[in-house]
DNA sequence: ATATTCTGTTAACTTTGAGATAACTTTGGT
DNA sequence: ACCAAAGTTATCTCAAAGTTAACAGAATAT
């Protein structure tokens, strides 16, 4: 899912370059095109990213930052002030009412769009999500968890790695080969029954309908 | 305290203006003119950020940035890279490397001294608290002082690092090479049943429900 | 300085249970 | 109907973890 960023500038090519650049690299785009705008917009859609021209009219961006980081709503938004070069004085007050980073017009969208990726993903990364969610099953790589129908089951290493392997792309079909590549390892060696074995643990777990057999070619996680 | 600066460049100008204007605002500064040599220092004093030069002789900066992200010491460090305007490229290079920021030259003291303050701030604000309180034990970092069902217990400095790691993230799994990492250091090796005796041992103070072993897996604490 | 306690590590041995396998049965595609 | 592929069950093995004690070096007390 595409991630929500706000573009906020009163002039309008800006805007429009900006967007064009961003939605090519598959975010999600909202406009606005001064102060108050932008914080009705960015109340209304929570973006994980807000592009805030500094020199606006009705509201200018150091205000309009101020405000947002009062919204308990905004608090995590990430702010990237816009600014021309030289305007040092607003550089600062800018850090001083939270902005997490500062780019200088002229804007190039290579920059722009890097700054803004390198930005989420430092977010992103804080906050782990190693968990896969399949219908009423969870699996949990952190805890080595597996919970179905909210009950929680013990699931060994080698079990663990199998189910994780097939649900993380449910519907897909996984070989014999290369489940024993993924889970055992290229050069270990054991015998092609294991993995039925293994497959059978796993469905006395969770119910024999979640993992379906295609004879001669290998296993694959339903819904 | 002052909080630690490790500024790179080649350039010994440029590292005198950093230096003095950094030192004027209390921080306490290290210097390094070549990729090689902030690696070195950086090991050595554990800086909380580090300024880093793009273009150097012997290793340039991205390179000496891609280094430093793999040192476990130094994974929380920020980088902020120094670079001449226009050097689009590297700019790109440099945030896939894992920089937090970006400043270009000429300096602008103001600038860089409040750019590196927001940037601390950020970081104080995510530090967790030193204490952690998982159901009836409360692990306090500033007094080493572990409290089990209110009565207190003595935990050597091992042990201590030990419990706190895995009550740091109850229920997430601890592999034996985290642990090893984390605990014991990356330079060290100790034997692989050393994790065990201390196990044992905080298992006889707390109970020996609330670590779990995951076989091939790891440790986990849970509550 | 010396004795004593404490901590961290290792060695040696025991226990455990995950997981591999063998042997047999069932299934389903041609 | 045939038979290769997959399912099933019970058994065994061995690597991983548990346990205990002993030892060396550090820290502390005498």
């Amino acid at each position: 899912m595409g991630k929500k960023i706000l573009v906020v500038d009163d002039d309008q090519d800006i805007v429009d370059l900006v967007k064009y650049n961003l939605e090519k690299e598959g975010f999600k785009c909202y406009t606005a095109s001064n102060g108050e705008e932008a914080i009705a917009k960015a109340k209304k859609k929570t973006p994980d990213l807000i592009l805030l021209d500094i020199m606006m009219p009705k509201m200018d961006g150091i205000e309009a930052c101020r405000q947002i980081r009062l919204e308990d709503s905004l608090k995590d938004v990430f702010v990237i002030f816009l600014t021309a070069r030289g305007e040092e004085y607003s550089e600062i007050a800018g850090f001083e009412v939270g902005a997490d980073d500062y780019i200088t017009k002229p804007i190039k969208p290579r920059v722009l769009v890097s700054r803004i990726k390198a930005m989420l993903k430092r977010r992103k990364e804080n906050v782990q999500s190693d968990e896969i969610i399949v219908g009423d099953i969870s699996i949990n790589r952190n805890t080595f968890e597996v919970l179905v129908r909210g009950e929680q089951q013990v699931f060994p290493k080698k079990e663990f790695e199998l189910i994780y392997l097939l649900a993380s792309k449910p519907g897909k079909v996984f070989t014999r080969e290369v489940i024993l590549n993924k889970v055992w390892g290229v050069e270990v060696s054991v015998v092609d029954r294991t993995i039925d074995v293994h497959i059978r643990k796993i469905r006395e777990k969770i119910g024999d309908n979640r993992i379906k057999t295609v004879k001669g070619v290998g296993y694959k996680f339903v819904e």
